[in-house]
DNA sequence: AGTCATTGCACCATCGATTGTGCAAAAAAG
DNA sequence: CTTTTTTGCACAATCGATGGTGCAATGACT
């Protein structure tokens, strides 16, 4: 019985005990007993004394032998943020479900990182790999695709393996929409008034670029070069672009569109070196849903991205094992300012120990 | 070289095409081959071959033999939040900078679930493990205990293995003071004025009260058995409560202490189904920090725990290998409103690529 | 009773690395 | 030119599990 200190038991150990031999221990605790026609009484004796000693199978050895771990990865380029934080905790729950081990890393946008971190993944074996948000999808597929490892592409799409994106374009458009309609509550509106800060050079930002544009296009018949900021995924740096358009007018654009929650937190670090009632009537679209973010002073439309369903999708790409390096599109959601929708969470309970 | 679609390259493989036993190529690869007195013209030789061939270590191989794994876990209550999400965050910054591979893993509150959790851990042989917020932190000390694996508890103190925790009971002074002396401005506060919401029967919701109930004695004379409203960690179960109270009262509390940020997404959920100007005259103290948190319409002093420092000096202990089971409080940091602080994505490179 | 099929399990090689041990060849000492 | 020491490496056992193969015992059937 579970005697603190102690190795833990092996199937050699249990072997021993139950006067097995080591295979047949093995097919027990494995499952595998039925085809190997191991007789029920072995079996039970078996499960039996691997229980009392709090057996638990070395999974080291099993995935060495079996060149398989049960663990699935998911690669983020960050965890702090509510859009990958809440993604990593769906991907737990999901994979759990299905009996697999979930492991998350984040690589911090750096491709080299990226790389490093998935070899170091290959090298324990992981059965599967999600990319989510990856700077270089195609090199880290090539690196999957040597070691043969089943992957796809969550958020940033590659060319080499199957993707599953938000529909970055028609959330935009939706995006833009709403800030621009809101914006003519108080009177019309000219195409210089909008502004679009954050994103580089990534696909996500092109298409959500792209959006913006069409549909200032079509609702106010222009959209100026000069009304897009892009500043990277950097708080500090975003922080800067408004500083130097607010030195630059005297006051921030009417209504602005700012390329995920990350760079919304530039726009909080701004905000902080300017007094409150200033910037009262801005109008705020946020790619990215942030319940706190949601319920700013200001109105702060923002666009919910379904992680779970991305995932969920993902899994069943995986599980399909024809792979075409097709990209599959998300709807993602608009979420009106003063919104607190419900997140992973909620589905927890809540026990109280007393 | 690095050929497509081959299996990888093992030391068997080096072995043939150097010439060497695998023992050398071994001592080789794993850098201790001066130990082992190879030549160096022999190193090299190998080491090359192993470049060109882009091998990498089969770890779960090496861990099955050595029973160390290289790898460090983090278990996480749960991603979804600021505070543990950048808790993560540093934890693989600095786990990766010692060289060792970072794991982290949520189990939901559940405290059968942060058992089996971590014995699917301890099945990989990791080396350490770093227990953030767990329900029972004892229970989990037990497996660890049994397997002989280095644990530390943060956040959440455990009685049998070193902690290392939030000074709760002198951040939740800090925070029921800032949000007294904030409410004083407008006049006199009364001690059935202070409500505090949130919060559960462990360790960190009772020091907290403790702390609070502490200050409203010391400024206010007293402090009423009905403003301590513990509600669990349930966005739902909070809003549940501020309804309650608002039902009951017709308004919130002139000032009040959430217990977390996770309670505070309670109070948006809350304010969402009520008109805005209603509240605008409330004043939170949230003990957790959440950037976005710290810029809505309301004042909202918040306390950021200093999870680098916890995760740091849980590091310093596991390496100094003596490890009493005392307790180590961190100092948390008091945040007025509208602060933008900077976090662990902010040492970030945000390179554009072109 | 003899043949054949089925049941129930043991044996053993294998996954890819690590590490204690031993032994030639080369170098140093006498 | 021996003897001793040092250098440089190969050998083989081992970590814990898996799964193909083979063989004895039992039961079914003619």
């Amino acid at each position: 019985m579970t005697e603190v200190g102690k190795k833990k038991a092996t199937i050699y150990d249990l072997s021993v005990l139950s006067g097995s031999s080591p295979s047949t221990v093995s097919a027990v605790l494995n499952g595998s007993w039925r085809k190997r026609r191991i007789k029920e009484a072995t079996a039970k004796l078996i499960q039996d004394l691997a229980d009392q000693h709090g057996y638990t199978a070395n999974l080291q050895a099993r995935g060495l032998r079996s060149s398989r771990s049960g663990l699935v990865g998911l690669l983020l380029p960050v965890y702090d943020n509510r859009y990958f934080s809440s993604m990593a905790q769906t991907f737990e729950a999901l994979v759990r479900s299905r009996g697999q081990c979930p492991v998350v890393v984040s690589a911090c946008r750096d491709p080299e990182e990226e790389r490093q971190v998935v070899e170091t993944l290959i090298s324990y074996s992981i059965d599967e790999l999600f990319i989510a948000g990856a700077t270089d999808p195609d090199g880290v597929h090539a690196v999957c695709e040597k070691a043969g490892l089943r992957h796809v592409n969550i958020d940033l799409p590659g060319t080499k393996a199957p993707s599953v994106i938000s529909d970055n374009f028609e959330g935009a458009r939706m995006l833009t929409e709403a800030i621009i309609e809101h914006a003519r509550k108080d009177g019309p509106v000219a195409p210089e008034e909008i502004y679009l800060f954050g994103g580089r050079n990534d696909h996500a930002s092109r298409e959500r670029i792209r959006g913006f544009r069409a549909v200032k296009r079509s609702m106010l018949g222009a959209d100026p070069e000069a009304c897009i900021q892009p500043t990277g995924y950097s708080p500090a740096m975003t922080a800067r672009a408004f500083e130097a358009f607010y030195q630059a007018h005297g006051k921030l654009p009417r209504a602005f569109f700012v390329n995920s929650s990350i760079n919304l937190e530039g726009l909080l670090r701004f905000l902080a070196q300017h007094p409150h009632e200033t910037f009262a009537d801005i109008i705020v679209g946020c790619y990215d849903y942030d319940p706190f973010g949601s319920f700013l002073p200001f109105p702060v439309f923002m666009i919910r991205q379904d992680s779970e369903a991305m995932i969920a999708k993902g899994l069943a790409i995986l599980e399909a094992k024809r792979e075409p390096a097709a990209t599959h599109l998300v709807q993602p959601m608009l979420v009106p300012p003063r919104t607190a929708l419900s997140g992973p969470l909620d589905t927890l309970k809540d026990v109280d120990d007393g």
